[in-house]
Parts: structure tokens; sequence; C-alpha cells
DNA sequence: ATTTGACAGTTCGATTTTAGAACTATAGAG
DNA sequence: CTCTATAGTTCTAAAATCGAACTGTCAAAT
């Protein structure tokens, strides 16, 4: 598989992890989730190589999850903030790290707590059905297809297959 | 970085990256909550090459996240099922699934539609406050060290660094 | 005026991963 | 005893990543 056609897949998780899933993608995100904004911040925190990381800022980029912003003219200077559809990466990030927090915890406990600021008291982030509220059980949720429906995991596809493998870009 | 040292990394987000951060494994994941089991159910689904395909499973195998269980004597053959670590993953992939639904859906609308059996409706996922069940928003949400601090995103650590970007695991 | 340092990249050879296709092995069906 | 189904393994070529050095701009220090 290409990895430019994930993004054109009829499913919005292969789309997504088109966009942001590999590791050096989720980092930097991560350091832009805690305020990290420049070049040599990602650079650093990372330990990413700088041709990798100009790569990645530039697509981030021209995906719309960053924007880069002068901050300088002298030299002209940018950096790079999260738009509207990168900060809706949070539910992502938060769950990432609640799993890890659950499932990757040596004996000293959790690296990071995160504080609701509404509510003043650390918390787990919990995913809900978002029309009567109850958190979501992978066995209770049943998919169908949408209207933009088409394919890959719609259905056990009834075309017998005879043996051959098809389907390249299933 | 080496990307084993990830899975040791003092921030949680960052071991669960080392786990399930690349396209294949996420990819994998995906079949498995669509009820795929068997070796050739993947590799065709997913068009994925054969030896990657084995040398994923055994990773997601050795991490717990799947159970290889046999399911005939005859040639022995096996089939890989989501363990509760596994199970666990699920608000990772509704997040993905939902970031794609919002901002990667073409004309035609979504693919795939979630039916939530509890209350029969057709949903979105929300990420809630496990404490006072409010929605989470980056923003409002503050992150403070816990007791397995140490690092990385904790602080701009106060080491005045000459230049020479130190920290080659951040 | 020249050097040094901060910042944001770019370039390039060496190494590591992945892709693609063929091959191995076991056993039932015809 | 050949064909098919299933689950891998092996091998070479192509692509991605690493590591380190290099480019360019400007301010501040010498």
């Amino acid at each position: 598989m290409k990895w430019k056609e994930l993004e054109e897949e009829p499913c919005s998780m292969a789309r997504t992890i088109g966009v942001i899933g590999d590791r050096w993608t989720l980092l930097i995100l991560r350091e832009c989730f805690l305020r990290t904004r420049r070049f040599e911040g990602f650079q650093s925190a990372l330990g990413i190589t700088r041709h990798l990381l100009a790569e990645r800022l530039k697509k981030l980029v021209r995906l719309g999850i960053l924007r880069r912003i002068p901050y300088q003219e002298a030299p002209k200077r940018h950096e790079y903030i999260l738009t509207q559809k990168g900060l809706d990466l949070y539910p992502i990030m938060m769950a990432l790290v609640h799993w890890g927090d659950t499932h990757m915890v040596d004996e000293r406990g959790r690296p990071l707590l995160h504080q609701h600021r509404k509510c003043g008291k650390d918390f787990d982030p919990v995913m809900v059905c978002s029309e009567c509220g109850e958190p979501l059980l992978a066995k209770e949720v049943h998919t169908h297809p949408g209207p933009g429906a088409q394919s890959p995991l719609t259905i056990a596809a009834p075309d017998k297959p005879k043996a051959k493998a098809r389907r390249s870009a299933a």
C-alpha cells in the first residue's frame, strides 16, 4: 500500500492514520500540546533529526494542523501553532496517555497528572456516548455503513474470492 | 532515538506510541476491533506484506495486546484475539475515527456510523473528565508531574544548555 | 571588523525498514 | 498425487531514517 492512498480510503480511521500515524508526528504533536512552538524547541526536546523535523512540520502545516506564524522580522522566523483542527486531536492524545497510564507505568506510578481547571481535580479521560453519556465499551458498539461507505470494514464482501488475494487497496 | 527506548520514557504517551505508534500496527488493531482474527484475514484486508504482518502480530502478542489461540490441531493453526489490554485501546481507536469523521470526510459523508446498543442511537465519542463529567478541552487541562515523573515535558529544565543540544532521550 | 552564538533550515552518505515476490510446510479434497 | 487453504519464512530491491556537517541571517560581544 502506498501511504498517500491511506488518506483517501473510505475509513476515517485509515485517513487519520495517514495524517498522524507515525511516531515522529505523534511526538511532535505531543510537544505542541505542551506549548513547544519553535524548530529548535522540537528538535532538542525530541532528538529528532533536523531533516525529518522540517519535513514533518511542513506536512502538518500543509494539512492544516499547524499554522506557521512569523514571530520576528529581523531574520525571518516563524513558530508553529496548533490550529483548531490540530487542537481537535486532543482526545486522541489523551486517549494515548491514558492507555499508557493504565498499562505501561512502572512501580513509580504516573509520570504526569492532569488537572481539570473546571472542577479542580486530577482526572482520567473517559470516552462516553454523545447521546446517552454512558461510557463506551467496544462490545456495546455496532458499526454500520454510513453515507460515505463503500467498503473496507463494511462487510465481509460476498464476492467469493477464489484465492489469489485481491484487494491491493483494502 | 532508538524506538525501544520509547517504551521506557517517563511519558505515558511516548510509551504508548512505542507500542502502537506505527501505521501497520494501528491498522492491524483496527481489523481486530472489526473481528478479524486470522493471518490471512489481516493480510488480505490490509495488503500488508506477510513478513511485516508476522512480525507485528508477534510483537502485539509479546506485549500482551493480542493472545494467540489455537483453533485447530490438524495443521496447528491459531487466531489472534484482543486481550483486555488490547480492548482497552478502544478509546484510542474511537478518537482516531472521530477526528477523521470531523476533518477528513469528503462530500459523501462518513464511511461508517457507530450505534450504541445501550441507547440505540448513532453517536459520536466524547471525551469527558472522570471527576465532573464535563467534556475536556485542551485549554482547561493543566499538566503537572506525578509520582513517576522526572522529566520530559515536566519543566523547561533550568540547566542552561550552553548550546550543543543535550538530551538524546528527551 | 571579525568572531561567536542563536535559530531555522538543507544536504548527503550510511544504516535500517519496508515492499514485493517467491518459497516452505501441513493436511484435507478430488 | 496434485490442488487448495492456511500460516508463515526468506531474499533482494527500494524507500525512509539517522547522523553529522553545512548554509544563511542577524545580533551581540570582542
